[in-house]
DNA sequence: ATGGATGCAAATGATTTGCATGAAG
DNA sequence: CTTCATGCAAATCATTTGCATCCAT
């Protein structure tokens, strides 16, 4: 649990942040700055919305503001080819990448990053304000060892 | 324009594809897998359904169409990050990504990947089954040189 | 005071689905 | 002749938008 003072120095820093980019300080800004600094994962629209002790906030309002966000690129906007975007705070996390687990759904970071040789490429091409997405898909440890259990079960 | 010879080898080649996923071979998958292996870029549903010359085929077929083919690896679904989904032939080419600008769309092929060693790690780890996607976004040249002049017009 | 943020409700738009019909094997 | 694909229309559902009100500055 977190002390009173963690939580104010907490809010104190995404003030800053929102002064940085001339934006208005509010409550669902400051608290969906908190949901995402608390979570190890992206998290989508909707898993913010229903952690948000303030429940009379609008769905309308999270969308508008992660809208926000991702422009100010205070969040990155993550794609995990399902139907929902997630979104993942940027600043005080250095670069990274994800796996998730076809079968269950966990989220791992992937801190390797070696696309800057594939990126200089590109700049040599002419691209210039390169970015890039990478995820990765795949069936995790635990999930193959239940799914050969399962198998074992059938056969018997 | 395609010889006769050519269409007529182009359309058994399309057919053993359908036969040996044990598909039925119809007018619309057919054109279908015609039209995306005329295109050098990955297509929006919208886009095949338009240049189908059958046009009573339902954009519902086409959705249908596509997402049985991406089940079967016929193709493979490319995510932009725009509204739209976009489908590539799979077979008959190799593994590659995109690189995309920002302001004119235009889209090239990425035919370097690195990423075995990334992906051999994640095997250490357990996972199983991987796979990745990888998209690189950025502003081409000649979109580059267009916003310059632009800018040199402004201040004249 | 006043411009921007929010809540509410309605619109949008890509994608999916139910069902009756038609075609493929 | 039976299974499965298609057309048509309606439904779904994440996301966006218009507008009146409220709040931060």
């Amino acid at each position: 649990m977190k002390a009173k003072s963690d939580i104010d120095f907490e809010k104190e820093e995404f003030k800053l942040i929102l002064n940085s980019h001339s934006q208005r300080i509010t409550a669902p800004r400051l608290e969906i700055l908190s949901i995402l600094k608390s979570s190890k994962n992206p998290l989508t629209i909707s898993e913010i919305h229903s952690q948000m002790k303030n429940s009379k906030t609008d769905l309308a309002t999270v969308y508008r503001t992660l809208n926000l966000f991702a422009d100010l690129k205070i969040v990155s906007q993550i794609d995990f080819k399902d139907d929902f975007m997630r979104y993942e705070l940027i600043f005080d996390r250095h670069h990274h990448h994800h796996v998730v687990c076809r079968t269950c759904g966990r989220i791992e970071n992937v801190e390797a990053c070696i696309l800057g040789e594939l990126e200089k490429m590109l700049a040599q091409k002419g691209y210039t304000d390169l970015s890039h997405s990478l995820e990765f898909f795949g069936v995790c440890e635990s999930c193959r060892v239940n799914s050969i259990t399962s198998k074992q079960r059938k056969t018997v």
